[in-house]
DNA sequence: CTGTTAGCGCCTTCAG
DNA sequence: CTGAAGGCGCTAACAG
């Protein structure tokens, strides 16, 4: 011990790991998209939780590409890592099989597998939307515009069919022409609000179903003559700063990380219990917070 | 090629890199907050950076704590790591020196090294703020509040220095009634700004040095009866849907990171050229936006 | 061009 | 309890 603080001796990790078949306590996380403070959030709670275990995280970003997941995900399977959380760019998941990486563990965040059995942890899109409409209609909301998400893809299926269902118990049909589901960023969502606000019998509140869409509709809700009710899924920081009132579904980004990692840590350790043979689904559930009713004063 | 194809054979990079005596391009980042939507941008800048060479990025969260930033740091020194990129939690690096850390090149990114030479990217602290508080002269102010960062931080001493020399520059004495340094939260910066609009001459106009203290002066100023003049360091999402009119010290966190991730590979690759012997060190520009100024119609 | 071999640094086993 | 040796999977050098 004398002779390594002497010489200063740093044991080589890559040999201790290639004698012993590890991979070194690595685990890698894909987002889709690093530049949404969600996805922080996400890794920050992924990162908190392995780095007590003596884990770290390779993060990487798909760019919402499926070619550049596929990459990355068989890079990872290549580095022998220990596991691999993935918040999946596409419907289809037959690539993240674990059969198929070499029994690498995988666990899915936001969305459940499709075509292959896996761990995931997801949001309770369907209930928090569904709440949130319901919301609506107790304070006397009966026409109701949608911006959504395309339907391909599970959380914006999940919020439509959760604002149906909404409407449905309460007796109302949907609308089709308040129905908006193909808005890439704010300002195609600006303009389809300020589209719906300009109809012959225009909606009397909004449902937004991310929080691109919210901010569009914010905009072109808070610049019209007669603002109405708006009602959006994803909390955002400074949301507390804007003086139009409205709502938002909110969720703990940070403990969907923590449940991920917690499910791929069951499978990587070779604990007490026996490994789960089934794959299990955790539910994160959501909230509704009020902004700007009540002006700081 | 068939036998791989039908086999599954993957092959061990964990006995290449061995064999190779690489670390298997991966590189270490830490960072202060990830919780911080800046550190994400970074992040992202160096992920992009980095992978088209293949190389991979382990993230580190040392939550402003410089016993885990150092504990990271021999961690990852340990696993070989081809590089590291730190954003310091402390004002001394002595422990970053790539001497004792078996050669690995280290990289620091906002702020300069102290006690130990080093590759750095920073920001244009320092003349940012004199520019923001140049305009705010030249549009008839002269009595300007500052709600800074304590002066143990670079960036906060940097920030302030353009304060004192943009007034110095017009003349104008600094008062130290309109100094505020040590506002830990938005909520501090709110009560302080507060403060300084209740002074018997109370200033016309406010510079908030970080984004947290532009939430809170913001929050006083637009609940004031007399609204002042505001310019803040650090953009942030959404501040475009604000409706009192601000300014921001504006930067490309994004290209913080790349140049940061280009500094790092110049210092890996056994490139062309050779390494360079002296430190270098490289200012990202800053800009200043207007928002609020004209409403969204 | 194909086949064999030594050894990267470590941990585990077995012998002394 | 201390010391020597085998081998993890791979690559580079060398032999055929």
């Amino acid at each position: 011990m004398n002779a390594v603080a002497e010489l200063g001796y740093r044991r080589n990790e890559t040999a201790r790991n290639l004698r012993l078949g590890r991979s070194g306590g690595l685990i890698g996380l894909v987002v889709t998209n690093l530049a949404n403070p969600f996805y922080s959030q996400l890794a920050l709670g992924v990162e908190s939780h392995t780095f007590d275990l003596g884990m770290r995280v390779i993060l990487a970003n798909s760019h919402e590409n499926v070619d550049r997941e596929q990459q990355l995900v068989h890079d990872f399977a290549a580095r022998r890592l220990d596991g691999l959380i993935v918040v999946p760019a596409g419907s289809d998941h037959a690539h993240l099989d674990p059969g198929q990486l070499g029994g690498m563990p995988v666990v899915l965040a936001a969305s459940p597998p499709s075509g292959v059995e896996l761990d995931a942890v997801v949001l309770d899109d369907f209930g928090g939307t569904r709440n949130a409409i319901r919301g609506l209609i107790d304070r006397g909301h009966r026409r109701i515009g949608f911006l959504g998400l395309p339907a391909s893809t599970w959380t914006g299926s999940e919020r439509f069919r959760g604002y149906s269902a909404a409407l449905e118990a309460a007796g109302i049909a949907v609308q089709d022409s308040y129905v908006h589901r193909n808005q890439p960023d704010a300002t195609a969502a600006e303009r389809v609000a300020r589209h719906l606000l300009g109809l012959p019998e225009p909606p009397t509140a909004m449902f937004a179903a991310n929080n691109r869409n919210t901010v569009g509709a914010y905009r072109a809700i808070s610049a019209h003559d007669s603002p109405i009710a708006l009602t959006g899924f994803d909390d955002f920081e400074l949301a507390d700063m804007l003086t139009m009132p409205f709502n938002v579904v909110a969720y703990d980004p940070r403990e969907l990380g923590k449940r991920t990692a917690q499910l791929l840590c069951d499978r990587i350790d070779p604990g007490s219990t026996e490994t789960p043979r089934t794959p299990r689904h955790v539910v994160i559930p959501t909230t509704i917070i009020n902004y700007g009713h009540t002006n700081p004063s």
